[in-house]
DNA sequence: GTCTATATCTAGATAGAC
DNA sequence: GTCTATCTAGATATAGAC
């Protein structure tokens, strides 16, 4: 199952910084010299975006704040993306695809214990390790979701059927405590999502607690024992 | 404790539409007549922003589209409130006073088990019956809070610092299964206000299940018994 | 492929008539 | 107190030299 929504996109983790890959472009030997600079340039741009449209919001974001923290002239942003919303496009893809992979922990067959814990471990690592991704991706859906909606509509919503009829097949097993499986779905995103999303808040209530991996490791703890005890597996 | 930003900021809510509170308004002889078409005015911009800021964001929603939803001319709202910036911060204001109101039922001699189901039913009907005001805050969360920080940093985090103290105490009493009480609340608000913040990506996902009040019940009803099992309630 | 200079458009804000 | 007409700033996007 692909969510990618731009053929060709690419995508920021699968550019190794300064890692010698040539000997892999060798297959498309036209594209390797240009290939190379239109890739960091590339992934710099992203990367760049990426933390400007969290900042800022679709709006807000200017593609000049882009191209200064990408240091590069803004008439680059359009030569490689085109316009405004191709190169917003192009992220929000890369971060739902990113944002669903850990959903394949939940098979029919796995322990619920092992993959309800796993899930939740993946989806606070992601939190931790790319709160500007689950910020940008939480701005869209805020917003009504202009661009994402189709998505939502189709590939989301048969992936989390899928994965509710597990959660349900674990319940009637015994593995669970009874409990709606989509509804746990949202609390379990709403939970590990918002030490992101609402990093700032948090921030301001716990002070200097907030900051360091101990936090993050009593956060992950919380929300650990809180799905444990949610799903009857404390 | 009040959590008013600009002084006399007024309120939609403290503006009943079409009942006749003349009487109460002759103690300001002198204000009462074009007080009255003022306040009228002033909570018809106040709605049209709140529901123009929560689908566009502060950038995105301008100020024509405003007017147009108020039915007011442009020129209008900056002579009521000055500039985009202060109409925004008088939202934002009372949206973070209204959301703090519930915290009201955490004082220490209160039955535990009472105090949390009518803070969650409290925060539930917050997020059902104003979304849009959940989302603006969310919003303005979300991008690093520039213009609430300040808010956050003082009362918001003496606020909560307080009633983690009661819930603390609690759990000394045996009332609560040992948890971290900021995070519990951290979860609870992430819990409900999901409801109002996703509410596009659950619709797409719940379909035609997701709207009506057996919905919202269901939604209450998990929520609720959720965190109950986390407390060691239920 | 890169980037300077510029065209075009949109939005916040205001002057001034009523 | 209200609103038409307009000013100005700033943003997206592109033309065209290198």
């Amino acid at each position: 199952m692909s969510l990618t929504i731009l053929p060709g996109a690419a995508r920021t983790s699968s550019v190794p910084d300064k890692t010698e890959h040539a000997a892999l472009n060798l297959h498309e030997a036209d594209e390797a010299g240009k290939g190379r600079i239109r890739l960091d340039n590339e992934s710099a741009i992203l990367l760049a975006a990426e933390q400007t449209f969290a900042r800022h919001g679709f709006k807000g974001a200017t593609m000049a704040m882009i191209a200064e923290a990408a240091q590069l002239p803004k008439p680059n942003l359009h030569y490689y993306f085109g316009n405004k919303q191709r190169l917003y496009m192009t992220l929000l893809s890369g971060i739902l695809r990113d944002w669903l992979v850990p959903l394949d922990y939940f098979h029919p067959q796995a322990c619920a214990r092992d993959a309800i814990e796993r899930y939740v471990r993946q989806k606070m690592c992601f939190t931790f390790s790319r709160p500007e991704a689950s910020r940008l991706f939480a701005s869209e859906i805020l917003h009504g979701a202009p661009l994402a909606l189709p998505l939502l509509q189709t590939t989301l919503r048969e992936l989390v059927n899928d994965k509710a009829a597990v959660i349900d097949s674990w319940i009637a097993q015994g593995q669970l405590k009874p409990l709606d499986s989509r509804h746990l779905l949202f609390s379990i995103w709403a939970m590990t999502q918002t030490y992101a999303d609402f990093e700032v808040q948090i921030g301001a209530i716990l002070g200097d607690e907030a900051e360091g991996p101990r936090a993050q490791q009593r956060a992950v703890d919380h929300v650990l024992s809180s799905v444990f005890r949610m799903c009857g597996l404390a």
